[in-house]
DNA sequence: CGGCTCATGTAAAAGCCGTTCACATGAGCT
DNA sequence: AGCTCATGTGAACGGCTTTTACATGAGCCG
């Protein structure tokens, strides 16, 4: 893997053409490699086949780098909730369920985006277009929330949407980040991320009051013993 | 400009005396300030007063300085939790809710270690010594799941305490993590951190089938209407 | 086609940091 | 008193970030 422009087409000397996506590309690989503190300036460049000096043409320092990378991070963050969620088809708690896979997913095959986003140290508010792209992707699972607690059963106080959305984002932080990722902070599980997950978010609904035993012929489990919505682990 | 500890005391001349101690602290003052990526180690050798080279003689390099907060970092930690949990005293959910929010208290009044142990990006299983310090505080919360565990209702299923313990611990860390610290990923929240999780870990509860309603003369809840544990926003 | 301009690159340099090495100091023991 | 070894110093290397002055050449205008 030549990093040179010799990319298969025309020799392109003085100027790059493409530097800031080179740029970006680069760094992504660094950081999922090395970390977002292992990552450094000069290397993106080194890596683009630029000197130290030409990254600044683009961004104003190293953060506003990785700020950039967190904004995509949550673009493509947000278009993957969007499509796990499929606007609560079939039903609202298989679609609510899939959103959290898809958070877990996205935490483990996107651990530069998922570090940049989360775990970079750098402050969120400070970069008002960073924020609003943050807020995009939280208001999808807001909304997944909302959809949710609109099934509250009948006679139960509905819960506030806003806090389902933010206890919901919490445990897959928690879990993503605790757990998540290959081999940062391993412990000993006894189940895979996802299904911890998968089995807090069912009791957490249950503890609402909703049904979620959604398995083939449970259509009436009020009478039986109610059973865990965690299985055996496998 | 002298270097040397004009500390008011005496004058302490090339050898400082308790240089491992107070580089450590220097560290945890620059990390809660900084962060830990904004910590550098000639800083805390400045602070200390004294030359770069000198905190070698103590830390084999950077990261071995910062894993040693880790370490101590679990130590406090695991002193807090217990200390909360207090053998589960006086009632096992009361005690429980006591160390949810210890937890929180520790993120925040201790951003520098909190940081250290969880967000320094340092790998914890290289260093044997400090996973076993993290094991030990994580089984605070294990040992409370266990109690906890033991009071399921008679006529359920007895959940995993291993299960809740990761449960508990993923919304704490989830929490903390995103809203837990001052200024760090601030968002708007509808209520406090504290209220959040305490929420959180009620409808947890309640899903599981524990009677979580501790209110005087709530005795019997399982004939009224369900009241959800998320009071009005205070 | 010739020339202008400006975005985009380079080279060099300043200042910082981590880390190492040879050497200095002095605290504690014999 | 003298020895020794833990602990500190200073200088040096290489690397990183960032700035500055300068070079290049792509696109446009006449």
């Amino acid at each position: 893997m030549s990093w040179r422009k010799d990319q298969g087409r025309a020799e392109r000397g003085y100027h790059h053409g493409n530097l800031k996506e080179a740029l970006l590309q680069a760094a992504l690989d660094l950081i999922s490699k090395k970390g977002p503190a292992g990552f450094t300036f000069a290397d993106a460049a080194r890596m683009a086949g630029v000197s130290p000096a030409a990254p600044y043409r683009h961004f104003r320092d190293r953060d506003e780098l990785i700020a950039s990378i967190a904004q995509r991070g949550f673009e493509q963050f947000e278009q993957l909730l969007t499509q796990a969620w499929d606007d609560g088809r079939p039903d609202t708690v298989t679609a609510f369920e899939r959103v959290g896979k898809a958070y877990l997913a996205f935490a483990r095959e996107e651990p530069a985006f998922y570090s940049a986003m989360f775990e970079s140290g750098l402050p969120v508010d400070s970069n008002s277009t960073l924020m609003a792209a943050s807020e995009r992707a939280f208001a999808i699972i807001r909304a997944a929330a909302e959809r949710l607690a609109a099934l509250a059963p009948p006679g139960t106080p509905r819960p506030p949407a806003m806090m389902m959305a933010l206890h919901i984002w919490s445990m897959s932080h928690g879990v993503a980040s605790l757990f998540g990722r290959g081999d940062a902070a391993r412990r000993k599980l006894p189940m895979s991320p996802e299904d911890l997950l998968e089995a807090e978010v069912l009791i957490y609904l249950r503890g609402l009051g909703f049904l979620t035993d959604r398995r083939p012929g449970a259509a009436a489990p009020a009478d039986d013993k109610p059973a865990g919505p965690w299985g055996k682990p496998k």
